[in-house]
DNA sequence: TTGTCGGCCGATCGCCGACAA
DNA sequence: TTGTCGGCGATCGGCCGACAA
């Protein structure tokens, strides 16, 4: 997956150790989030923390759920940390992903509303979302309207018809909107992001809201959150 | 899975040995047909066959693709079979649920056209279908027609609207079945299985044609086939 | 007897500007 | 600036008899 539509996707909370860096393992706290036949070797599950190396790191998306997650494999170090150590890894600083991400990139995120989410078919482009991260309409033109190719995390291809309409005027996405919705399975809630490369090349990824069990619906709940990346 | 329609979807020829009854394991064979993951006993791996007594027996179908399969747990016996042993079960002879399928059951099996499974919507319900398997129709009433419930192998109900029209006149179902073609995934190919039982509640199967990778349909290898179960 | 086709009608999809928040 | 709505035109699903295999 690549690194910027990830960390579009993962948002800016989210940090993943770097490779080779050195961190701590808690396995109490780890058996607490796993699954109940998730198994552990009985020496470790006793410490309250083991440290480790970070021997594998890779930033993947579930197939079906475009959820991102990262894969972490932590080789656990024979003695503890010892301050001035020769052989130490930096834990500050940003990964190479992470300074690629800052580096002429333009993210915009938006959580959909019913409209852009009901098989009505269309989606609201906001206007900041337009000007900063879609390649420029020929104003020229009446309507001004275009055919946008973006990517998913998976490098699949997907052609909204982005068009500038309506009065007063504003940006849409119609033809192809509607399929990306139903095959993503999108509900009112989810997020979209839009990420620009420093190509120009633009990608999309989603954030599902956390559904709970409740019939009562968390929409409004989720409404207010900062738009831009 | 009720029995009937299980052993309808199955068909004839395959044979489920009863509870309690002997048989024999083959090893080889087993791993042959088994994933490469299946991990046996290598107590058992050597040999050429091991004497089993049938300790449980199910009659299922896979929640997703309707398939009927059965599951049996075989009990290794400490010795080999003697003959006269006052302990045999008998092999030979009907199972209860076999027994059961031959009481006045009729059943019917189809094998679906293209324009059965194309999206037009409709099925020919050949003529000998209608009239042995199906309650009668109304034919005072122009066109006869009636609504037509039958449950699949999950006791899910299902709703076909029957119809004889046209001319000449035809049994067809209409409202109802691209629902569950869609549903089932059917195609041209697969085929149906509708099972009246004593009390006259239908019932219906589907069996897939064997699907293979190759790029060409092997839709006309498999027409010729015995209609009538 | 029944598989396939074209015609046709109604339901749904989805594009549109109006309007208001 | 943008969310929602009603209108409406295009598309599609699906019911029909005609016809032939």
């Amino acid at each position: 997956v690549d690194p910027k539509i990830w960390r579009a996707c993962a948002g800016a909370a989210v940090h993943i150790p770097k490779l080779h860096s050195r961190v701590y393992y808690f396995p109490q706290g780890h058996m607490e989030h796993a699954s109940p036949s998730h198994l552990l070797s009985p020496a470790f599950r006793s410490l309250p923390f083991v440290p480790c190396i970070v021997s594998s790191r890779e930033l993947l998306a579930d197939p079906f759920s475009d959820e991102v997650f990262a894969k972490l494999i932590l080789t656990p170090l024979p003695h503890p940390f010892h301050h001035n150590h020769q052989n130490y890894g930096s834990n500050t600083g940003n990964d190479d992903d992470e300074r690629e991400c800052q580096n002429a990139v333009v993210s915009f995120s938006k959580i959909l509303t019913p409209s852009d989410a009901n098989n009505g078919g269309g989606f609201s482009v906001p206007r900041f979302c337009a000007d900063s991260v879609f390649p420029p309409l020929d104003f020229r033109a009446d309507p001004p309207v275009q055919l946008l190719t973006v990517t998913d995390v998976h490098g699949v291809a997907w052609r909204f018809r982005h068009i500038y309409r309506g009065t007063p005027r504003r940006h849409l996405f119609t033809t192809g909107w509607s399929k990306f919705v139903n095959h993503k399975k999108l509900i009112a809630g989810d997020s979209v992001v839009f990420v620009k490369d420093a190509d120009g090349n633009v990608s999309v990824g989603i954030r599902r809201s956390t559904r709970f069990a409740s019939t009562t619906s968390i929409v409004e709940a989720e409404q207010p959150a900062p738009a831009q990346g």
